[in-house]
DNA sequence: GTCCGCACTTGATCCAGGTCATGGCGTTGG
DNA sequence: CCAACGCCATGACCTGGATCAAGTGCGGAC
């Protein structure tokens, strides 16, 4: 799929923005921020917010990026929960992340010029656009612009070693719902009570474990009082234990 | 270690640029490229060669910094090889990557605001030190050097997660000697011959394997004649075979 | 020299987690 | 209504690589 296709693609799904109007930024984005100091230059503002298209909504299974497409835009995520994956061409998944809304996609991308991984909605999704040439020129301008995206891209390569380690089973999925459930309540939602969107199999692929294992340890974190399971709904009885468990992943 | 104490430690390992001059940047250098556009502004030049340190010699086992540090800098490898490491306060170490000259390092610092791991020399090794700030003020004024940083970024956010998936211990270690043989020939050394200046157990660590694992993969790679080892000398005799191997990992 | 210490190798054994097989359950579609 | 399918759970078994335990070989101190 070529670039332009994708801007016909996108222009068939976008809708409104819901909230958000011409000076201020949707309450999740990550750019938000860039408005708080006082450096805040309304006719940048005005620019920045110009650059942004609201696409969407992307249903369960539905790509926002392929591996290959030519690289032209960032997206923050607006609504629902997107995964990033690649896979090799006999077939091995490997899925590099679940991203809520808030957060920010395809920044590996800026180098190779492609996307190096798909990008496919886990439910449904409504993302921001970014044309990143366009945000990079005005990040000329915009030291606060720049200077979130240096935090953004350096943030993502501390992320990408998060699992690296070699932990355990338990450890890796007491360090995932912690760290999900952190992620949540910064977004605004309760920290004790996680819907995952994703599938054992994905759950397990990220972790880098098969998928009975996921299902055994949730099962054994439940036995033990830890965690309530209810199909993709898990409740976090003893965060502070949980954590325990985790701490070997989460202080690194 | 603060700031000032970290530059008062480096002013004392200063020395002279052995290639470069005012204008001309080393030839392994990262930022060479900024140089070839069109777009140079002498004077712009001047400033981005201004803002470097030459720093070092470092012995094997010195720090380049240290998890914690606050962060001002990110360097670039001029000679000899480094390691970055974060290790836990109970003592597991995990080893994140080996750099050589003409890489950079310390860019997952920039978010956090300090390091989040060390950087350790492996063997005599010198390092150009960036002012960060000086950097990114200096990429409001050349997009040139906005576009280099943007790249390297992402560039280390891909480089992250390569050793990511499942693989087996041949493939990851199929896929580190040839990964090394072509950074190693990029920077003109000869691809064939590599000097693993680091220990078993640092590879071994890297790799989320056994040391002992390590040395039986690379018997079994020599025994079926596809190098050969003496000590931390490793020549390659089939690469074609050694890459068919690691193509799993390299091919994401 | 010879003693020591460290990195590395090699063999023997063990085990966490993978794989395989089966069955339940909820959803979709005919 | 039932069949077909996908997701999940759970038990039985297997294995790749970790761990434990000896060596070996080499460089540095004296």
């Amino acid at each position: 799929m070529t670039g332009i296709h994708q801007l016909g693609r996108f222009s068939a799904h976008r809708v409104a923005a819901d909230d958000g109007d011409e000076l201020r930024f949707c309450s999740t984005c990550v750019f938000g921020r860039v408005c708080l100091p006082k450096e805040v230059d309304k006719s940048a503002l005005v620019e920045l917010h110009c650059l942004v298209d609201h696409v969407g909504p992307f249903q369960a299974g539905d790509h926002i990026f392929r591996a290959g497409d030519r690289f032209n835009s960032i997206y923050a995520v607006r609504r629902g929960m997107i995964k990033t994956r690649l896979h090799d061409e006999s077939g091995r998944e490997q899925v590099l992340g679940f991203h809520l809304a808030g957060e920010m996609i395809g920044l590996n991308a800026i180098h190779p010029a492609k996307y190096p991984c798909d990008a496919i909605a886990l439910d449904e999704a409504e993302v921001c656009r970014f044309s990143f040439p366009a945000l990079a020129t005005l990040a000329l301008r915009m030291p606060g612009v720049q200077r979130e995206l240096f935090n953004l891209l350096s943030k993502d390569i501390g992320n990408a070693i998060a699992f690296a380690g070699d932990y355990s089973a338990d450890e890796r999925l007491a360090a995932f719902l912690i760290g999900l459930s952190r992620r949540f309540s910064e977004r605004g939602f309760p920290a004790d009570t996680l819907h995952l969107a994703m599938s054992r199999g994905d759950i397990a692929n990220y972790l880098r474990l098969a998928a009975e294992t996921v299902s055994r340890v949730l099962r054994r974190f439940q036995d033990h009082g830890l965690i309530a399971v209810d199909g993709r709904d898990v409740s976090i009885s003893k965060p502070a234990d949980l954590f325990a468990i985790a701490k070997p992943v989460l202080q690194r």
